[in-house]
DNA sequence: TTCGTTCTAAATCTTTAGATTGATAAAATA
DNA sequence: TATTTTATCAATCTAAAGATTTAGAACGAA
C-alpha cells in the first residue's frame, strides 16, 4: 500500500545529535520518507515546521532546554496538518496520557525495535493516531484510574436521585446562572413558587444556597451527565 | 506463554442466542479457557458474576433490555477481580470512548476475526487493557476532541488572567462555596474588603453575581488546572 | 516625585436570597 | 377511599448579597 503513496515529509527532533544521525538514517533507508529537515532544539523545530509543514514531526519529548511536551502543544496550536509522534524514552503512564492529550498522534519509546516506529509512521501518516499495544495498555489503566473516584461518587449516595423532575429543572436553570426571576420566567411560574422548589432543593442537598447547590449538581454528575471529569 | 497459566475462568453475556452459543463454541475450542457460564441477561450475569468470580466477562453492550455500559458500570462497582470486555456490533467512538471510561478493560467488535478475540482475552486476562489497534485510534480521535475545545479556551480570551493573585484567592474561596463571612474569616481581612474583591471579581468577569463567577471559574480552567473537561 | 495598581476598609443603599408558614389542587399510591 | 407526593402560590420577615462611592497605605515603575 505505501508504495502508491506519495513520499512523506517527516521532520526528525532529538536533542542527542548522535541519536538524532541514527533516526534520520534509519527513516531515510526506508525509503519512503522525505527527511525535510533535523534538529536538536525545539524552539528551530517549531520554525522549521512553519516553513516546511511536514506531515510528520518525530519529537524527543525528553529534552533538557525545552520540554517536548510544550513544543507539541505549540504546533498544534499552529492548526496545520502535522501531525507529531512523540519520541521518548520513558513508558511513564502520565507522560504517555499527557502526551496523548496534547494532541500527538502518537508515542513510542527509543528502546523499540526500528520497524515499531517505521510502522507507527505508517500509520500516523495514514491519519490515524497510533500508540504500540503496550503502551496503549498503560496509557488505558491510568485513563480508568482517573475516572475512578468519579464512579464511587455516583453512587447510591448521591442526593441528586432525590430531587423531583420539577426540582431538577430548577437545579439546572440555577446551574446556568439563572436568579429566581430568570427561573420563573423560563418555567412559567411565578418566583414564589421557584423560591419553594429552591428551598427544597436545598434541603435535599443538605446545602445552605445556590452556589453550594450549584457546586454540588456538577461535582456529583449533573448537567446531562455531558461533563466529566479527568485529572490531569 | 499461555499453556504455563491456569485457565482463565470466563463468563459470556449475549442477548442473542444463537450467537453466545458460536462464541461459547469458539472459547471453549480454544482449550485454554473455562467457561462457567452463559446468559443472555444483564441482570443474570451480575449475580453470576457474584457467585462464581470468572476472570473474564465478554459482555455483549447492545442489548435490548438492560444496557450493556450500565451492567459494566455495576460490575466494576462490585470491586472484584473481574475484568469485563466490551462486545459491540459498532465501532462508534462514543461508545467505544464510554466503555472505557466506566472500565472495561477491551473492547472488540462482533465482526472482527476470531483470533482477535482470543487475542483480547489473552492480553486482557494477563493484567493487560486491549483495544484493537483500529479501535485505538478511534478512540484517541475522540478522546483529543474532547480536549481540543478547553486548549481553545485556555487562550488570551480567559478573562481569569485579569484577576490580581488576591482576587484570585477571593475566587477560590467562592468556588467552595463560602460565603462573605467565611471568606473574611480564612483570609483575616473585614467583610467589606471581601466585598469589594467580589465585586472587582464580577467586573473583570462580566457576571453578576457569586454563581456565575463560580461557573465562569470552573468552566475555564480554575481549580490549580487539575480539573479538566471531557465530553462523555 | 508622581503615577498607577493593589489591598485594605467603611458607609450607604437597593436588591436578591433564603426561611417560614400556610394553603389549594392534581396526581399518584396504598 | 384515604393518604402521600408533587406542584403551585402568597405573605412576611431576616439575612445576605451586591452596587456605589470614597479613601488611606503600600509598592513599584516611570
Amino acid at each position: 500500500m505505501r508504495e502508491f503513496k506519495r513520499k512523506s515529509r517527516v521532520l526528525l527532533v532529538d536533542d542527542n545529535a548522535d541519536h538524532l544521525r541514527g533516526i534520520k538514517e534509519l527513516v531515510t533507508l526506508e525509503g519512503c520518507y522525505d527527511v525535510v529537515g533535523t534538529t536538536t532544539s525545539a524552539n528551530v523545530a517549531i520554525n522549521l515546521i512553519k516553513k516546511y509543514r511536514p506531515d510528520i514531526v518525530l519529537m524527543d519529548i525528553n529534552m533538557p532546554e525545552k520540554d517536548g511536551l510544550q513544543a507539541i502543544q505549540e504546533i498544534e496550536k499552529l492548526g496545520l496538518d502535522t501531525r507529531v509522534i512523540a519520541l521518548s524514552g520513558y513508558d511513564d503512564a502520565d507522560l504517555i496520557f499527557r502526551a496523548m492529550k496534547i494532541g500527538a498522534k502518537g508515542y513510542v519509546l527509543k528502546t523499540m525495535a526500528s520497524a515499531q516506529l517505521i510502522y507507527a509512521i505508517d500509520e500516523v501518516a495514514a491519519g490515524k493516531v497510533y500508540l504500540p499495544s503496550a503502551l496503549s495498555s498503560r496509557f488505558f489503566e491510568y485513563f480508568q484510574r482517573s475516572f475512578k473516584n468519579e464512579a464511587v461518587v455516583s453512587d447510591e449516595e448521591n442526593l441528586l436521585t432525590y430531587l423531583t423532575s420539577r426540582e431538577e429543572e430548577v437545579l439546572e436553570l440555577l446551574t446556568q446562572g439563572n436568579n429566581y426571576k430568570g427561573i420563573a420566567g423560563k418555567l412559567f411560574i411565578s418566583e414564589t413558587t421557584v423560591k419553594t422548589h429552591v428551598n427544597n432543593i436545598f434541603q435535599k442537598l443538605q446545602v445552605n444556597d445556590r452556589t453550594q447547590a450549584v457546586l454540588y449538581a456538577i461535582n456529583n454528575g449533573f448537567g446531562n451527565r455531558k461533563r466529566s471529569k479527568v485529572a490531569v
